[in-house]
DNA sequence: CGCTATATGAACAGATCTGTTCACTTTAAT
DNA sequence: ATTAAAGTGAACAGATCTGTTCATATAGCG
């Protein structure tokens, strides 16, 4: 299989614009005329808007499993809660200069509680609670394992308070809170 | 002046689909037959879209503001940590059927940062921990004032997650991480 | 070189959206 | 009952959006 690097280039310039405007703001020749690539070629490749929308959600999914994954086997395993780790990650993603907020949260306000979208991007949420749950259970075994809550709440409001200021001292607010909250029980 | 109910129905109206849909998947036509408003009363009440999207969260502020001075007006002064009232209001928000999350955070997530509504639903937010900012330093003295931050990122996050979950438990998630945090210090 | 995949661009259809206009009707207060 | 304000409905304009079509161009590969 030849590699597809025009399709790829359409899910990083839709991403960009969809995270920048959101989902129903961006029209689709706004894509086409940022990314050069012809509309017939991207009907091709997606067979609607939506089509396209859930290829962007999907792609970005498996980057963000991959890179939490990453961040705690990198994690220092002599830390006293590794899993800690995630709001370093964030801390990273917050000071990149494309961070406009969680593309998932956002999906979640544009579509309705039925739609595809909408599902898909609860189910990513609930997946990265289930993977920090997992890590907690074999890592931070010391930890109650309901704690992923915890963290998943604090992960969420990081990211929408680091929207809201344009800073990323909310990543560093989250860590000590999880940090407290994690070494007292 | 005679009150107007036309307009306030609409505002309503308006309130519930751009939550339910998001501000940009929800066209005008759709207010106004939901709202039994002929489209020339709507033009002669606000002049664009945008103002209705404007009018809406003006109202939805002042609303805001209201019911977290109730709350904490109301709350057990006897209490250690009264400012954790706030979150037994987000919970009997949580749990209400119009419950579909934050509009303002959606605002940020629909319209670009330089926009007067993204920039409103920035300022409501940074409103919001200044009036907690400002309880915590008259009646939970003792408490570090700049925990405004803290308590801004659970309510945040708690928002969120209750949203994702369809659940209200997040605001009880988010008051025990709050009573623990505050009484660290 | 020549074959085949893929991409292009430009025009087009049809739906939907915001906003305007106007003749007419309803409502509320005097 | 009269009058003035407010609301109605329906048609219309113009912009924008998604999606289709097709003749042409281009790039990779034997």
């Amino acid at each position: 299989m030849r590699a597809q690097p025009r399709k790829e280039h359409l899910l990083d310039t839709a991403f960009d614009l969809f995270n920048q405007h959101g989902y129903h703001a961006t029209g689709i020749d706004l894509i086409l005329e940022k990314s050069k690539v012809s509309k017939a070629t991207m009907y091709k490749h997606f067979r609607s808007k939506d089509e396209l929308v859930m290829a962007v959600l999907k792609r970005r999914h498996n980057q963000v499993l991959q890179q939490i994954t990453t961040s705690l086997d990198n994690a220092d395993a002599s830390a006293q809660q590794p899993v800690l780790a995630i709001f370093d990650m964030l801390f990273n993603w917050f000071q990149s200069d494309d961070f406009y907020g969680c593309n998932f949260i956002k999906a979640t306000g544009e579509f309705l509680n039925q739609h595809e979208v909408h599902q898909f991007a609860v189910a990513h949420k609930q997946q990265i609670r289930d993977l920090i749950f997992q890590y907690i259970q074999q890592n931070d075994s010391y930890l109650k394992a309901k704690q992923a809550d915890t963290l998943s709440l604090l992960v969420n409001g990081a990211i929408i308070n680091a929207q809201l200021s344009n800073s990323a001292t909310p990543a560093i607010d989250a860590k000590n809170i999880a940090q407290l909250v994690l070494q007292h029980d």
